[in-house]
Formats: structure tokens, C-alpha cells, sequence
DNA sequence: TTTTCATATTCCTTTACAGGAATATTCCGA
DNA sequence: TCGGAATATTCCTGTAAAGGAATATGAAAA
């Protein structure tokens, strides 16, 4: 696992670009409009994902229309497939226990 | 989804920590001895671990002996599930496609 | 080819954070 | 209760990174 992916993720401004980008590609400036930041720091936040993967530019006209890559968050996916089984082992003990609950009742 | 985790992983020493604790619970000797750091990082490393809820401790005589948590990395893949479509839309077009190789082959 | 719009970069200042070294704290055993 | 082991905290310093302001770049329109 990369940690530029994390430390790009670190900055709550930047997490809010990738919120956004969800929606779809968008230019730099409908970035700062709808997130109240002034341009130049968006387009400093858009070069750190853009660095990290997060994202690409596509040049239209005289704007940059950024959007989203799955290429780090299919990394980051991964990764939490090797600590998925300390969840998944609570919820299988929890079914478990459920299911004890269940004959319970039955017998009563 | 909290930053907080992002920014705890964004540091490599700590995302190396996290990797350790996989195997099971430690204590902070056995991890700086791991990792070869020095005492006092790895104790402040797992101090920010902990604020971000990432690992825990329990007191044993005079160790202390740390954990993984799952809660954030739980979390973390919610929050993926946001994402999901985007590389899980890409792996349906490649199955399209194979289909359409198969189909092909077939024909041929 | 100027002007203008959209975006990127630079410079500056402030702040956060990492490592090193030293020290404080806490708990155990003699 | 004293000494020592394990861990936490503090102080210091260097560095990276964020925001503000100004400016540079590049393409489109006039």
C-alpha cells in the first residue's frame, strides 16, 4: 500500500474534491466554486491527488476537467482485504451468538 | 469518513506498525525492536495511532501491549463502497468483452 | 495580435510534524 | 523502599506543507 494515497487523503479539503469528483469530472473552476476555495489552492490540492493517481486532467478548450481514478482506491481495497477478517470474525461471532439466541427461544 | 485516519497512515513507520499488529498484539519494545526504531518515535507513533483509534492498549505488569482496532479500517471500507462502481463498472465491461471474445470464438 | 478567461506556478509566512536526545513516569522484584 | 526495566513525555531543531497574494502560462475570442 502507498502511503502518498493516505497523505493525499489527509487534508480535509482535498478528501472534499474527491467527494465531489464522485459526481463526475468537473473543471477547476466549479471545484472552487462549489467547495469556497480560491483557485489557486484548488488547483495546488489537484496537483497532489493528480501525483497520488487520484485523478486526471483532461485539457477542453482553455479549462482542465479533473476526474476521478479507481486505480489507488482499488489499491486501498485490497489492502483492507488483509484486516477484513478482524470485522468479519466479530460479525461471524455475532451470528453465531445470534443463532444461540435463536435455539433459545425455539426451546422455550 | 475521518481524516484522521488517512493522516494516522500517511507516515510510513506507523503504516509499518499497523502491518505488524496483523500478526497480533505487541508490545512497544517488540515493535521498535521489529522495526528498528528507536523507543521514544515508536511510543509517539503509537500515540497518534491511538488518538486516530487505529490500535489500543492494555496493561500488562509493566508493558503495554497494543492492538489493531478495526473500527477505522471498518470504516474505511464503507466509505470505499462509495468508489466500488467505478473499477466494478470497468471489471463488467471486461467481462462484457470477454463474453463478446467468447461468442466470437465460438462462431469462428 | 491584443485582450480575456481559465488555470498553474512562485514566493512568502506560518504551522504541524518527524527524529534525536534527555528526562519523567510507572510498575515490578529484591 | 530502592533499583531497574519498559514506556511516555518534553524540548529542540529541521523540514514539509498549507494558505494568501501576486504573477506566469496558454488557449480562445474579439
Amino acid at each position: 500500500m502507498n502511503v502518498t494515497t493516505f497523505s493525499a487523503l489527509a487534508e480535509p479539503n482535498r478528501l472534499d474534491i474527491v467527494h465531489l469528483l464522485r459526481e463526475g469530472p468537473l473543471p477547476v473552476g466549479e471545484i472552487a466554486g462549489r467547495l469556497e476555495l480560491n483557485q489557486p489552492q484548488t488547483s495546488k490540492h489537484l496537483r497532489v491527488l493528480s501525483d497520488a493517481g487520484l485523478v486526471e486532467v483532461q485539457a477542453a478548450a482553455n479549462k482542465r476537467i479533473y476526474s476521478l481514478r479507481a486505480e489507488p482506491l482499488e489499491e486501498m481495497n485490497t489492502w483492507l482485504d488483509s484486516f477484513r477478517s478482524m470485522w468479519e470474525d466479530r460479525y461471524d461471532q455475532l451470528d453465531a451468538y445470534l443463532q444461540q439466541l435463536q435455539h433459545k427461544k425455539e426451546d422455550s
